[in-house]
DNA sequence: AAGCGTCCCAACCGCATTCGT
DNA sequence: CACGAATGCGGTTGGGACGCT
């Protein structure tokens, strides 16, 4: 029973990449492209399977990729979109340049997990080299429990990939329902301050609420799935009141920004529309 | 120097989601 | 709409590197 793999791994190679399938893989890549993963190894006459190949190009073999040294800045970042969406690391990534969601995985549970757990401990330094090995007496899969815990609750959703998400902040219109297609009635998140909808947010990482997509989701839910499904995401800052993108841009700077209306169209991507 | 324990990270695995027909 | 294939994602594992005794 169970699922057939996602192909013979009978004769294909296994574990460390050599250098040589390295050069094999990046030349069949900057020759062809990526894609078509499944048929990439015997194209290119590897003997992995096409999942691999493909983790191998993304996390390592890259042109673009940026390797260690995890700055201050990035650092950060990463515990500031960890905190808003939880362990969706490719989203993160995604803010990242140059890194990846395996590398921050990583840096999350070898590091700032830890850090988090135990803020004061100096020895956990931002220089992650200079930290590592420190020695907390605890094997992977001793986590403490109450961490692990904690580490689940946040938000998290299905991952979905939005093609055209649209983020109304504090007067939605009128949303389709799922089932009939017909404009809902304005919901109780219409002309919701800002504040209240960071709340919600918090308030959600802290009780482990989960923002299904599929069947049960409240009219508010369905705002905030698609706020936090949308890949450009954005941040709403407590202190100033004003949303950002993840490259600081405030949202009041942006073309037909309104901030008494705070109407915010996005496209994935990050254009702005003209207009709605 | 050898043995042991711990840590880190590349790679694997299984499931979810998207895509194509 | 249904189905299978392809791709993407996040959790987990295993082995090498390193520090300590």
């Amino acid at each position: 029973m169970g699922r057939s793999p996602c192909c013979s791994k009978e004769g294909l190679n296994r574990g460390a990449w050599t250098a040589t399938e390295d050069k094999i893989l990046k030349d069949y890549i900057t020759l062809h492209g990526e894609g078509k993963w499944r048929n990439l190894p015997k194209r290119a006459g590897l003997m992995r399977c096409g999942k691999s190949c493909r983790l191998r190009w993304l996390n390592y073999l890259r042109p673009d990729i940026k390797r260690g040294n995890i700055s201050h800045d990035e650092e950060e970042l990463i515990i500031r979109l960890h905190k808003l969406l939880g362990n969706r690391w490719s989203l993160i990534a995604g803010r990242l340049p140059g890194r990846t969601d395996n590398e921050i995985k990583n840096y999350w549970n070898t590091n700032l997990c830890k850090k988090l757990s135990n803020p004061k401990n100096p020895k956990h330094s931002s220089d992650h080299h200079h930290e590592k090995k420190n020695k907390i007496s605890k094997s992977k899969n001793n986590m403490d429990p109450q961490l692990k815990k904690e580490s689940s609750n946040v938000v998290r959703t299905k991952a979905v990939r939005c093609s055209s998400k649209v983020l109304m902040i504090s007067n939605p219109p009128p949303q389709p329902d799922k089932k009939t297609d017909q404009p809902m009635a304005n919901s109780s998140m219409d002309k919701q301050p800002l504040d209240m909808i960071v709340r919600e947010v918090e308030d959600n990482n802290n009780n482990s609420r989960d923002f299904g997509l599929d069947g049960d989701i409240g009219e508010g839910d369905v705002w905030l799935s698609g706020f936090l499904n949308s890949e450009e995401l954005l941040m709403i800052s407590h202190e100033e009141n004003t949303m950002e993108d993840w490259s600081g841009n405030s949202f009041l700077d942006q073309p037909n920004s309104n901030p008494h209306d705070l109407t915010y169209f996005l496209e994935c991507g990050g254009d702005w529309l003209a207009d709605n």
